[in-house]
DNA sequence: ATTTGTGAATCGGTTCACAGCG
DNA sequence: CGCTGTGAACCGATTCACAAAT
């Protein structure tokens, strides 16, 4: 059943899906069971029925589906039938790390243009681009078409740039900044950050470090074990 | 009500509210609100709250809560009051840009070993750590008390990674690789995937766009617009 | 016979709203 | 009076379980 609206947890899960389903076609798997893609994937397989299901009935019963088919099926939906121009703003070492990456290209995304705003970097090269003017970040945005724009300053500066991604009519940003950035509704905004995926698994490693000290000390071995995973 | 097991989704909170305390006392604040401190870590004062009672009731009604008492509580929460060292598995592009990476051991955490399988690059250096042989992995985690281990390898080498890294008694893993692995239960994988946070931005940047093309298509600027925000 | 697609039940998490306390 | 702490209501997402399809 064909309807609008994919939950934001579905969206989420699509590029796995997706990924899967393009490791299976280069190992010549023609057809997939939901049990076989949520193997592959990760999940289980009354979640991909269901994430599937919203995008429409692609499965044939008793069969599966056909990979190729749904490749295509979720490109659409996830929009990689088309390219975007990404703009990665602060090239300090993650900055030209991201701008390097291979295979960040691969799947329909391409650094369009990298800014600063220190002097001493604008004009310096990575790769085949040249690192502009964080002045000029309005301009080089429409003139290049960039849809996406990728924070990869330090902290202080983040909204900053954000607010001049924004300014230059931009609506998708990803932002690597271990700093909270407010942009308006209409503007997608997911944040990667590494200090904080790291303090979350401090939270489990302290807790099982805790638990585990227990254990040696009163020498249980398998009874009344709390579940200590997140 | 002091209690164990903080949910998970709080567990992910409390490295923002900290965020956000620190960047007060900077600023002499003395005493928030769960008001003040929903504002700054960009959620709901409920919420804020609700987070703040899993770990013990250190609030004072009609007052708000004491920053530095609040820092001191949460950081326990989160075994940042000890360090953690980390070893990075993988020093391409990414794995050189992170271990340079100042502001990570600035709360806690130590890049205590760099590893790669390819001899070109071992005996190198980054910053003032040597990159060390892959296949020495589990000696290098013990002899350095490594708790975390963080995957920048390519894809395919992803698992293989996870493997070693769970062989020399690591528990919890930060993957950078745009991969699926797989780790026994007792370990804490979390994942970090550039492409996927790019390709769910896609998503409603094309849906947007549909919007807008259809808005400008038929002329109309503000009826009966179903949302088109995540 | 097999596997999808989906209502219904369930679960974890969020928000509401107010009683309880400083 | 003001703000915390928390039951209760609510909501989105997950899982169950089975009827429908081939």
């Amino acid at each position: 059943m064909k309807e609008n609206s994919v939950p934001e947890a579905t969206v989420a899960r699509l590029p796995l899906y997706l990924r899967s389903l393009v490791d299976m076609t280069e190992r010549a798997v023609a057809t997939v069971s939901s049990e076989q893609l949520a193997e592959a994937a990760g999940v289980n397989s009354a979640k991909v029925r269901k994430d599937l299901s919203y995008l429409g009935s692609y499965g044939t019963r008793g069969v599966g589906y056909d990979v190729e088919y749904l490749i295509y099926q979720i490109s659409r939906e996830l929009g990689l039938t088309q390219d975007w121009n990404c703009m990665i703003v602060g090239v300090g070492n993650l900055g030209r790390a991201l701008a390097n990456y291979r295979g960040f290209g691969s799947r329909g995304f391409r650094v369009a243009a990298l800014v600063d705003s220190d002097t001493a970097k604008i004009g310096g090269r990575v790769g085949d681009l040249e690192i502009e003017d964080f002045e000029d970040l309005e301009r080089i945005a429409k003139e290049r078409q960039v849809s996406i724009g990728i924070i990869t300053t330090p902290a202080a500066a983040a909204q900053g740039a954000a607010d001049r991604l924004v300014s230059a009519g931009i609506h998708s940003i990803l932002n690597f900044a271990p700093a909270l950035i407010q942009v308006p509704d209409d503007v997608s905004l997911r944040k990667v950050d590494l200090s904080i995926e790291l303090q979350i698994l401090s939270f489990y490693e302290q807790r099982k470090a805790a638990f585990d000290s227990v254990r040696r000390a009163r020498r249980l071995t398998g009874s009344a074990a709390r579940s200590t995973r997140p």
